[in-house]
DNA sequence: CCGGTATACCTTTTT
DNA sequence: GGTATACCGG
């Protein structure tokens, strides 16, 4: 085991008061933050101490690691977790005392979504266009992100979507609450509200939480730091770590502020700042340097390694987005036998999701495993939101947002007429539209063929509700229920193409497959308990277990910039370097931050530890058309020998990788033509 | 009430 | 190039 330098044992041993480590990419905090950990727990009961992270997949190396160090038996009892998971966790055992019910749904996007449509006045923006839900659930979001409530909101005039905020944002909150649901936001904002209001409770958990850590602290938001400070009390043992060169959640509202400001906001804080990189070779952190250099307001810091200089950093600049999936093709092939390495050493990253598609096409076609991360998360899939919608209403009959949404799906004969006369109904009455269903006299006011298939319905529903609370087989249950709607065979009836249904039906087993592998792991069970992780977008969690996902470990990685923070590969692909992908054209367009887009190449290229290799195109499909590209700014603000090296005279050694890659090319092609 | 086609609009980044 | 909504005919 490697021996802490000077710095990171002055981290490790400073356990009292507040600390901030301002650590530099790869310059092992995550060592730092185990050892200190492990540290504690000579003198300190696990319980006490709490560990946040933003992403369940930190959260869980975190574990993982402390569990490597000190054994599974001491690590037990730790709460590492995210912010809204502890949120929920706190939730669960109070909610009551904010008038929601124990067993509360919470709403993602396409719950909230609906939701506001439902809400928004039929009229046009003054430009003529129809409303966009999306606009006003943001200013919702960004507001309950800074802790503003319906009552206190207030638009300034030249916002129309702010304006239309005021009148939907307090709605929206008591549809939410009618429906026993709370939203993303809500989970840290009525944390805070519940902590405001009930100081013992407060008083219970600062007394238990004794040390609190937190990691990527430069992405912590208003809420989340209320929240530490709530939580660690005017004395509090608070241990907060980040960089803010690595600060890229400006969007979601988090205030690098938070990290530039904490030796004020927590009185005596120590700081101590940990340059000394382990993990790039020097060449990958001269360009590092040399491009965050262009950054102003930050706290400064100089990476630098006792390591070899490594290979040159190149940029290879493409044709076209087919061209550059295929020079990276190339050069992953040459790379790997010139290097000895496995796939799983390289990484694609880029900063659109959707820039993923062309390089799938061209590894599929190489033959090349691959995995995909984040991209279009499984969760906002319609087939698997159609899937949990039926058991969120189980859980909770009062979310009505999802009860309307299987109602009639699949189809059974209950229309948007039946729907609206429904709902009409359960407002005169004040009742519930779960109960009025099963009021006797609705054929009255829906006509009996309706509140046939209605009764039928319900039935249904309640007697699944009854499976669900009182059999022990939770997962043939759920079984049971998609078999008997007939799920699969609605996917199948409505997909024009078989392969599309084909996908769907596997997203769907694949819900049920989660739902198994959340009942062997948990000990205790339950629908609600599944539905949390779901909720809480736990997007690692489903078909982990699945052997397909074993198999495929050693696999190139796709993923976006965003989600490869705190990540490393050997062999970094930086790909799409253009004005207006990395920076974002949106970004450009709006006036908004290119220091974060500069911060998030920055990340990029820190990931690298032996090659990093930057690529362009000099034109590329955009909604289908061909468009010219300009190189990235970024490309000129990095060292000069990087963007002037010229094509270099292909040796014979390349030149033989060329024809291997050509001949694994014409094996791949076989390949297909044999599956067809 | 349903399922089909036309069409508009679009793409950041994620807990 | 793809998806979600709008509208129309059965």
């Amino acid at each position: 085991m490697l021996l802490l330098n000077e710095p990171q044992q002055q981290a490790v041993e400073h356990t009292h008061g507040a600390l901030l480590v301002l650590a530099g990419a790869g310059s092992g905090k995550t060592r730092v933050i185990t050892s200190r950990i492990a540290r504690l727990l000579h003198t300190t009961p696990a319980e006490s101490i709490v560990a946040l992270t933003f992403t369940n997949k930190a959260a869980r190396e975190m574990r993982e690691r402390v569990v490597e160090e000190v054994g599974r038996k001491r690590a037990k009892g730790l709460i590492i977790s995210t912010f809204h998971s502890l949120g929920v966790r706190i939730l669960r055992q109070h909610i009551e005392r904010l008038g929601y019910k124990k067993n509360f749904s919470i709403y993602a996007s396409a719950d909230q979504l609906r939701l506001v449509r439902d809400l928004l006045p039929q009229r046009n923006t003054s430009a003529g266009k129809s409303l966009d839900a999306e606009m006003v659930l943001q200013r919702i979001s960004s507001a309950k992100n800074r802790l503003i409530g319906p009552d206190a909101f207030t638009a300034p005039a030249y916002d129309e979507y702010a304006q239309i905020t005021t009148h939907v944002y307090p709605r929206y909150q008591q549809g939410l609450k009618a429906c026993n649901a709370i939203d993303f936001d809500d989970i840290l904002s009525l944390c805070i509200e519940l902590f405001l209001n009930h100081p013992k409770v407060l008083q219970q958990y600062r007394t238990q939480f004794e040390y609190i850590m937190v990691d990527e602290y430069q992405d912590t938001n208003h809420v989340q730091y209320r929240l530490l400070r709530e939580l660690c009390g005017p004395q509090g043992n608070i241990c907060v770590v980040g960089d803010d060169d690595q600060s890229i959640y400006g969007w979601r509202g988090a205030q690098a502020g938070n990290i530039l400001d904490f030796e004020h906001d927590f009185a005596g804080a120590r700081v101590i700042k940990l340059e000394q990189n382990y993990r790039s070779s020097a060449n990958i952190l001269a360009a590092a340097n040399t491009l965050i250099g262009h950054n102003s307001t930050r706290h400064d810091k100089h990476l630098w390694t006792n390591g070899d200089e490594g290979a040159p950093v190149r940029y290879l600049c493409c044709d076209d987005g087919e061209d550059e999936a295929t020079t990276i093709i190339d050069e992953i092939h040459t790379l790997r036998s010139r290097h000895n390495y496995t796939y799983r050493d390289f990484a694609i990253l880029y900063r659109t999701n959707g820039q993923s598609r062309i390089f799938e096409e061209q590894l599929r076609f190489a033959n090349i495993p691959y995995v995909l991360i984040g991209g279009q998360q499984f969760f906002d899939r319609r087939e698997v939101r159609d899937t949990l919608a039926y058991l969120k209403v189980l859980t909770n009959p009062a979310d009505e947002v999802n009860l309307l949404r299987i109602l009639n799906y699949p189809r059974r004969g209950i229309g948007e007429t039946t729907a609206q006369r429904l709902i009409t109904l359960s407002l005169e009455r004040e009742i519930p539209l779960w109960d009025l269903m099963q009021a006797p006299d609705i054929h009255t006011h829906i006509g009996e063929k309706a509140a046939e298939r209605v009764h039928t319905f319900i039935q249904l529903m309640l007697r699944y509700k009854r499976l669900f609370n009182y059999s022990d087989h939770l997962l043939a249950t759920a079984q049971n229920l998609f078999a008997e709607i007939g799920l699969e065979e609605e996917l199948y009836r409505q997909a024009d193409d078989p392969k599309q249904a084909r996908r769907r039906v596997e997203n769907m087993h694949e819900v049920v497959n989660a739902l198994a592998s959340y009942i062997e792991r948990e000990g205790i069970a339950t629908l609600s308990g599944f539905l949390e992780k779901v909720s809480l977008l736990d997007r690692d969690e489903p078909g982990r277990n699945t052997k397909e996902e074993k198999l495929q470990q050693d696999a190139v990685v796709l993923m976006s910039l965003h989600s490869s923070k705190g990540l490393e590969f050997p062999c970094v692909f930086l790909v799409g370097m253009e004005e207006g992908t990395l920076p974002h054209a949106k970004v450009l367009e709006e006036g908004g931050d290119v220091t974060e887009e500069r911060r998030l190449c920055y990340v990029g290229i820190t990931r690298a530890r032996e090659h990093l290799i930057l690529t362009g195109a000099t034109q590329r499909k955009r909604y289908g058309r061909m468009h010219p590209q300009q190189p990235s700014r970024f490309l000129t603000e990095l060292p000069q020998e990087i963007t002037n090296t010229p094509e270099e005279e292909p040796d014979p050694e390349e030149q033989e990788q060329r024809a291997t890659s050509f001949f694994a090319q014409m094996q791949a092609m076989l390949q297909q033509q044999r599956e067809q």
